[in-house]
DNA sequence: GGCGGGCCATGACAGTTGTCACGCCCGTAG
DNA sequence: CTACGGGCGTGACAACTGTCATGGCCCGCC
């Protein structure tokens, strides 16, 4: 796989293009890297995936179609290639996702720009790296307060706007709903249910 | 300032540290620009201005501190030299916004990366760049339909919980800010305050 | 078995939000 | 001058949301 007189293959996929065609320039600066060729969005990364059959592919977490995780999780299900996330908001549920579908390597984007050929090559030499900042808080941060219920609600809320509309969703008395709604803000400190919807999300709970 | 026996000076400022890296490699790739040292936050990015004088200052829009137009403003107010403003976000307010602080390019996170080195050129040459896409949408997206008072009391209402908070912060009795708050609720065709606010939000009206 | 404790479900109640009909002021057209 | 329309401000009313007290169910533990 690291055979030392073949270059590391390496896919990227970031729908943000500008930001894609510079990290493949960086990618490119190594002499031990190939970058192939670049990719918007989820689908197509998988797609590009198995053809092209990459040592390790660098996956946004936020792509439209296909967010990275799901990418990751459908790339390794059929090709022996390596993953590494990058993201954004690193909310410590989504690390716990990504190692979930069996990602080797998790990376915010407010990483410093030479580490990443570093995890890159480890990533291809079997060994793991996730970010140790969120790692950290990820090991730190106590398991979500709320109730499975209460979750169920806050999901649900996410796409609907009137809490009857919840309700309906979930086969609940409008009033059993709010009853879940107000916990959950108390437990979060909060004050409406959009906020506590957001609180949970920001916390990786939803 | 574009002697050609001297290249371009760039300053790069974004917070997100592994793309700031990139896009520093990107340019570095070219042989006439000459990339300074990395900045992470708008109060930075003025000072290095100031002490730096480059040709032409990369400003990410969304940072902790100062945001890039802000940060613009300060930087044209104090030193000779040419903004560029990327962001992920392009919304036509905002493009309005960072014209009127005199910013010279305005370039979405979408552009092709190839796209960057020819529009700092552009600029520091005394040109202007605006993506055209987003340029189309400002002209052509109609002027908001709300009203100066809708507007105020939507803007208010983004750091504000309750509706009778909008209404001290805004000398009115609360009925008149829930009226206010119903027009707008009613012209942007959304269900409740916070949807307005973030369809305001997205339009670049607030 | 009997006894808490946690979670879920529900309805009554109070506070908040959105809708409506109205009055005021001002600029303009007839 | 008068009528009209648009924007602003207001209170009454209805709908929605959050809080609370209550009861059922399941589980672990004397």
């Amino acid at each position: 796989m690291s055979d030392p007189t073949e270059r590391i293959r390496v896919l990227v996929a970031d729908d943000e293009v500008l930001i894609r065609g510079a990290v493949e320039a960086l990618l490119a600066l190594e002499e031990d890297l190939e970058v192939l060729p670049g990719i918007s969005d989820g689908i197509a990364a998988v797609a590009a995936a198995q053809e092209h059959r990459p040592d390790v592919c660098l996956l946004d977490l936020e792509m439209p179609g296909l967010d990275g995780v799901e990418a990751a999780r459908q790339i390794l299900r059929s090709v022996p290639t390596k993953v590494v996330i990058f993201t954004r908001h690193a909310r410590p549920g989504v690390l716990r996702r990504a190692l979930a579908a069996q990602v080797s390597g998790f990376v915010p984007k407010s990483t410093p720009a030479e580490e990443l050929a570093v995890v890159l090559r480890q990533v291809v030499a079997g060994r793991r790296y996730v970010d140790p900042e969120i790692a950290a808080s990820a090991l730190t941060a106590e398991r979500s307060p709320l109730t499975e219920r209460e979750l169920d609600v806050l999901r649900a809320g996410r796409d609907a706007a009137r809490v009857e509309d919840i309700a309906a969703a979930l086969h609940l008395a409008p009033g059993t709903v709010r009853n879940h709604v107000s916990n959950a803000i108390g437990k979060l400190g909060v004050r409406t249910r959009q906020e506590a919807e957001r609180a949970a999300w920001e916390a990786g709970w939803i």
